[in-house]
DNA sequence: GTCTATATGGCGATAGAC
DNA sequence: GTCTATCGCCATATAGAC
């Protein structure tokens, strides 16, 4: 395991403080205090408060393109497709719950990157529209408007870092098994 | 219909700049330029801009407190209490767009009303959860833990007011119907 | 690598003229 | 009811000592 670089753990402590208040209420006299230092020595390892919102987004933003283009190469049946998607966002959620929060709520403060990022995140959900699309087509999926279909489970999977945290003994693994089943096939008997 | 007041006036047009940058980062400069004045006038008309959050989030809360009572106090299955919230919340978003943006995102950012509303979310999640719970135990629904099927569909009715405002041709009562089978039987064919 | 001191500017809110 | 002017404070970021 690589020792993690000061400069990385800012980013970790800041991405924490974001999750409570979010980017703009969190000053870097905030960091600084969660660091033990002073607001000052925080540009010794960073340029800008900017640049760590960046860091945070973009990483998680790319690791969830790099998933998504792992499950459109597989042959696998939509369905099995869509139970990839769940595990993608159980996988990346449980392994980054504060990053997942500026994800969530302040990419509309990104500067210089905001661009970069839309594209990603539309570009995922047309992959995930793709998908659904073809499950309608080969019947293996109910004819509702995918745009519909598509909202509904993407909002769940990207609330997953308001939940997993609360539950400490959460087993991933029976999550992802829950989430299949409910996204799926519904809570009706 | 009654005429609004420049107060309610305010109230509306801050909502729809909290959606789109948050709370913390709309500054009153930003809320007097939309209103065209300037920013000491806005202090003829309200408090303080902690206020104008109260308004909003503890309104639209209050709404769905009364709207679950009404659906606890009905004698109906516990599917058919299901679909009764489901267009409770297409209903209150779908008129409250940008103030559930304030509600999601922003209530951490309340200070008097801050344990307020807590409780009413809360009690609001209890009651939720407490009707899974009357399913599972009659039979009507999947046996499986009451706290993540409430949160794969209070999540999804939670982040309504994200996707609603986009499809303009958007029917309200398709889209209710549409949640119903997707939130209750899955997509799955 | 952290500190103190500081530059520069924006924040919420108030006072008082019109 | 809106304005101009301003208060007191806090924001991000930099300079330079240690």
């Amino acid at each position: 395991m690589k020792q993690e670089t000061r400069q990385e753990e800012i980013i970790r402590v800041a991405a924490k403080l974001f999750k409570e208040k979010g980017y703009s209420a969190v000053t870097m006299r905030d960091l600084a205090t969660a660091m033990n230092i002073k607001a000052a020595s925080l540009y010794n390892h960073i340029n800008s408060k900017q640049d760590i919102l960046e860091s945070i987004i973009i990483s998680i933003a790319e690791k969830f393109t790099v998933g998504m283009t792992s499950v459109l190469a597989s042959d696998a049946t939509c369905i099995e497709k869509l139970k990839e998607i769940i595990a993608l966002h159980v996988e990346i959620s449980s392994q980054n719950i504060y990053g997942m929060a500026a994800l969530n709520h302040d990419w509309m403060h990104l500067e210089a990157q905001l661009n970069h990022y839309k594209k990603l995140r539309s570009d995922y959900e047309n992959d995930f529209k793709t998908i659904l699309i073809e499950g309608v087509n080969s019947g293996e999926i109910i004819d509702i408007k995918p745009d519909v279909m598509m909202f509904s489970i993407l909002t769940t999977l990207r609330s997953l870092y308001l939940w997993i945290p609360k539950k400490e003994d959460v087993n991933l693994k029976e999550l992802t098994n829950n989430l299949n089943e409910i996204l799926i096939k519904g809570v009706v008997k």
